[in-house]
DNA sequence: TGTACATCAGTGAACGCGCGTTCACTGATGTAC
DNA sequence: TGTACATCAGTGAACGCGCGTTCACTGATGTAC
């Protein structure tokens, strides 16, 4: 073999690193093969040594966001208390710095509806990592019987995406800034209240 | 001239209505000028008499999609109590029909994420139509301090087109519904207890 | 140990294709007389 | 009234361009002997 045996392993991670910030910035369609490569400090013609299609890295570059968001999710709460992840997260979530280095965040505002319409394969990749996501969020809902917590993640994911969206249609302005305040109050609130009102709700079901 | 004098103001709108169809089902640049100009009966080289550019009408294809989503809320709370409407309104949105028909749907879970990475002028575009939405569903948010009911307005708005979002990625399968309905009950909920955590002096419904 | 060969990640030109846009032209109709 | 001309929405070929993908080639290194 002409270079060591994880050279190859190196070059593909690294170019699948660098496509996952660009395309969560520029969209899924918004970068070309070629410029993907001179990202990662090759020329296009080698893309083919790595992927079987611009697909193949696309699939490969979203999955490797949602992974670094789950572990920054994991990092940031390590020595939290339990009750108090959910909110800590929700409030990373909704900063200003969020919004403004989409490349860095997460990949359902960012490239969301675009993947949702690519072949089923890409579509359920997506879907995969995102039930991930909400079981990791459902963990970090303690005191609730399992079901709650992943009614409770999922509204709280929803409400997440939705008001990062939101606010990056709305730029960087008093719009935007409104939006992303009234999402962080709305969603603080919500784990403050949920358990109590789900617990309630539990004997109505008969 | 050529043609009476409606007939061209026609023409135009109707490449308007098919393009908003099209963009919000395939992505802002999932279709090109020749396809859509085929959709309204016409041939490519034609397109330039009606619109500057692509980007002219991807502006005012949105534009129409978000006054025909407004126009239909209006529609379905026409003859509904002031205090069920935003209820209703999210009821109609978190339906596995709008979730299946995105070229029919709201603009917002379907081209968000595309246009707010566009020219500032279409970006610009998008936000003040968003603004239009909040305003419209803060009026459907009756006893409360308009501010309170912008607040509540904004986090429904992101909580429904978030619930959206995460439906489609999720397909039209199990994950997909429970999305909807966790995003339903979540909806639900909030309209009935926002009221009386803003203003404790408004009576009980019961 | 040194030498010859095999490997294959990466190069860069080239491919076909579809895109947004331009442009000379058409021909049905409005207008002038 | 009828006739000649002007208008301009719409046509379809053509443009330059960038895209994803292919391919013959390179050359540094691993391996065989």
């Amino acid at each position: 073999m002409r270079y060591s045996r994880e050279h190859k392993q190196e070059t593909h991670d690294r170019i699948v690193r660098k496509a996952s910030v660009r395309l969560r910035e520029k969209g899924a369609h918004g970068i070309g093969v070629a410029d993907l490569m001179k990202e990662a400090g090759l020329t296009h013609g080698g893309f083919y040594a790595h992927f079987d299609s611009r697909e193949a890295l696309v699939i490969e570059a979203f999955a490797y966001a949602m992974d670094r968001s789950m572990e920054i999710w994991r990092k940031i709460t390590d020595d939290v208390a339990p009750e108090k992840r959910l909110a800590l997260i929700a409030e990373n979530y909704l900063s200003t710095l969020h919004r403004d280095n989409p490349g860095h965040g997460c990949s359902i505002p960012a490239l969301g509806a675009e993947i949702a319409r690519e072949s089923p394969k890409t579509r359920k990749a997506f879907a995969g990592k995102l039930d991930e996501m909400i079981e990791m969020m459902a963990d970090y809902i303690p005191n609730q019987p399992r079901k709650a917590a992943r009614k409770q993640a999922i509204a709280t994911l929803a409400a997440m995406a939705g008001t990062m969206l939101l606010a990056r249609i709305a730029g960087s302005g008093e719009l935007s800034d409104e939006v992303l305040k009234v999402g962080k109050d709305s969603a603080l609130e919500g784990a403050r209240r949920e358990p109590k009102v789900a617990a309630a709700k539990k004997p109505k079901q008969g």
